[in-house]
DNA sequence: GATGAATGAGTATTCATTCAT
DNA sequence: CATGAATGAATACTCATTCAT
């Protein structure tokens, strides 16, 4: 009877916004991007194709809001207030929130670890930057700017611990081989379709013991 | 000008075939399997669209065929007689063998991990399959054979290594890692477009260090 | 807040319709007819959508209904009490009006030429019918009815100069030079993006003299 | 049996690109480009959609590939060797030609003028450029070439008349009209269905008469 | 063997119009 | 009266694959 105020017009939309975004993120992840149609995502959210254009000005802009919509999550998840400084006991914690936010967000590292294995998009993703974003292209600037946070605070703490370690520890190798680690082991992770919980928290422990 | 007796069209036929699947190799690394068009292989290999056909069945069957030939590269390569027992010292070699061919064969691996990010992809080649070939959908059995036997040799040296260990030594916890590293490590060589060289030597050293 | 009239209900709706004409006229010129969108319409008139299709049945009919009203405009312009009947001197201020009228409305015109150069439309602009419009898809009718007009008056004034005029004096093809002239005059004048208003004002001069 | 050599392909593809080109310009001229469809075009050339972009790069390619070709046409009819030059009797064939080809090729004006209602692509059709065609863009400009061409010519033209007339013979003002008159003219025969060829050639005597 | 013309099913995107509220 | 979410049919364009020659 009487019409809609924009209040109600609003939430509309944002819950709808929300389910493309989660249904989009899940045929992206497991089907790949270009392979996901955009009928498909329509088909299974319920509504027309039209509509999906309502919401999201093309296939890349959905992309790219989803890509940013859980990098805020991510960001506020680790640290509003972060300092950039990382103690021991912080670094198990950054560690555990780390795997945890993997496994929480999988269909997303696994849209993640695709476009990765893009020359294009990884390009961007690898920029790194931290200024603002100039052009509507620099869809990956949340993710960049992330990477760019998390890469620094390593950095900072793997130099720091220099200084209780013997003459020849050497930094940029220990960091390193702490990336790599995480790195592969976030793959297994994200790629096994069963995890083996027992191994799987020995192992964030073994990473913890071995570059605390 | 003497007619060409059979071998010697069975020979041109295999240099052709190899020509085709090197340059297609090129384009999927670099440009995603996907992306690159059937047009854009013919053209760059000097022959007619209608001729790709000939040689290959279908984009992919191309795919699966620069696989397989590989797969079979790298098997070679790695120990034709492999009776699946490795001493410290091999194992050492087998690192550094590993590390080569993952830089020989970069636009393989770039191709192999692009391939990896797609469910249907992977759940095929992680199925390990040691069987014959049964039906033609099993186009990635090549690479599978090739992983459950590095698997195998693998979990057979870190079992063997805890007699050599203190009690407390878990093979399986110490390969997971072994193997995170390094898969981290290959995804981080594989993908950068520019190698430290002084940095990774030092990690294949660190790595061997590590888990010899 | 006293409740207002059905006189006053009925005013804001005339004003209404006159915005989004006008709104809608400034963009069928400039960006053309198709490429203008509701939408776009909507927006910079601060309407909704759905609003729009209470005000005009359809896009086309507001595009008709915009012809109507600027013709009829002209046509009051022009002579309220015509009588179809032109002296020399009305002749002169008939061409100057019409220049007048051109420089004025030279959103309409735009869009005038626009619509002309497109088959249906231009068979219907050209019917010249003078009798009411039966069915609905005849909505160029008051325009045709105009030029109708303006033909006949010409038409006459030609062919009354012809007693003051030598005997080879031929009536149509003087009228038709006349016709072209402006025809072409007007195009220029209405397309040119900035106009001489020197060599403007001597065109017309040149246009009266030839052709009074 | 035998292949078909290069030369014959490139035969067939010369007919069958004419044979689009050709029905494309029919229906560009009388639907308008915008509403013409790629499929319209196609099923009336009894080709698939597909193969039109074998053939056409994209529908505005299509386009002005049949500018081009059209420009290039008129161009060879004029005068392959013109000098810029135009004596008295030169400028009556000129004039002659002028009206021939407007006939000749009157899907082509239909066209051209339906372009010249259009915001963007009049300005580059009045751009006028005769340096060489730098980005993809530029796709007019062979015709604005051949417009400058022209202009040149009439404006080489009229001032040297100045010589043999009175005082205060204006040649900016007559060229000027001129140029309204048949641009006026030209419009009217484009688009009039019917053409009375008496006063079709009166007009034209006139015309020279009066400009020459 | 070899060619490239031809096909057709598929893909993202647009937009006038409708409708529940 | 007023809203904008929702629809659906239409549109340009792509590309693996087939096929006559």
């Amino acid at each position: 009877m009487s019409p809609k105020t924009p209040e109600q017009f609003q939430e509309i939309r944002e819950e709808k916004r929300t389910l493309i975004m989660d249904i989009a993120l899940k045929y992206f992840a497991s089907e790949g991007y270009h392979k996901t149609t955009i009928s498909q995502i329509a088909k299974h959210a319920g509504i027309s194709k039209g509509l999906m254009y309502n919401y999201f000005k093309s296939k890349e802009h959905l992309l790219s809001d989803i890509i940013d919509r859980t990098m805020e999550d991510i960001g506020r998840y680790f640290d509003p207030n972060n300092d950039g400084f990382l103690t021991e006991q912080e670094f198990e914690l950054f560690i555990r929130k780390l795997f945890n936010v993997l496994r929480e967000k999988i269909d997303f590292w696994r849209l993640f670890y695709q476009l990765l294995m893009q020359n294009e998009v990884r390009q961007q993703l690898m920029k790194s930057t931290l200024g603002p974003v100039k052009n509507p292209q620099d869809v990956y600037s949340n993710s960049s700017k992330f990477m760019k946070v998390v890469t620094e605070i390593m950095v900072d703490y793997f130099f720091r611990k220099k200084e209780r370690k013997p003459e020849d520890y050497d930094p940029v190798l220990e960091m390193n081989m702490f990336i790599y680690t995480i790195e592969g082991f976030a793959m297994m992770t994200v790629y096994m379709d069963e995890v083996d919980e027992i191994y799987y928290e020995k192992t964030i422990n073994k990473i913890i013991e071995l570059y605390k």
